[in-house]
DNA sequence: AATCTATAAGTAGATACGCTACCTATACAT
DNA sequence: ATGTATAGGTAGCGTATCTACTTATAGATT
């Protein structure tokens, strides 16, 4: 996988790992790893600073807590996130109608 | 389509489009246009640093030419331009199975 | 005791690349 | 004379991702 192909994906697989309930960023990076197969195997660089994104977009809701005498923060999808999730799912799916048919996928 | 959809996957649409001959930056854009059923319009300003950038790559050579008084640059995808496709064709193959594995393309 | 690994969070800075907004020019239709 | 389609291009912006780094705790290993 090359390192940018992600790009202008990965809020979309961020919010889908955390449709099926909150999870800290550490956790959002092993759900990624592991829904990919293995594939995707993101920094933290790339995936923290995401998480801030989408909280100030109002997509997630972030809250600290603390677990076995470390910091977490947990991110909720909210109900905007929710939407947002669906209109990537709607997005993705053209545009790989569309890469599908340049690209000739035979 | 959302703007930056399409980055990371731009050089495997190119080079698709010249693989059934070769064609000019401006036909480039329409046969974009076309093969996407209308979805694909992108900015001159994308495309033609796009070509620059694959010729220098090796995957395309130009040549000029003049047809009705105008100056054409004619694009022509090479032998490494056909091993590049092929390559993007088998990571778009990887990425769209991860990214619909991940986002749950139920 | 010291070191390593896994877990957990983050930031700073670089890079790349597509986009916006321009400019130039010819042919042809209005 | 103006507008549209065709044909080429560049300059600079924005920003998302990546690389590389820091900090910290717990537990295992040496």
């Amino acid at each position: 996988m090359k390192p940018d192909a992600v790009r202008g994906h990965l809020d979309g697989l961020v919010l889908a790992v955390l449709e099926s309930g909150p999870r800290h960023g550490y956790a959002v990076i092993e759900a990624l790893h592991a829904r990919s197969g293995g594939a995707l195997d993101l920094p933290t660089g790339t995936v923290y600073p995401a998480l801030r994104r989408l909280e100030r977009a109002g997509w997630l809701s972030g809250a600290w807590s603390t677990v076995g005498g470390r910091e977490r923060r947990t991110y909720t999808l909210t109900r905007a996130g929710r939407h947002a999730l669906a209109l990537q799912r709607t997005q993705w799916s053209e545009f790989r109608f569309v890469v599908d048919a340049v690209l000739g996928a035979t």
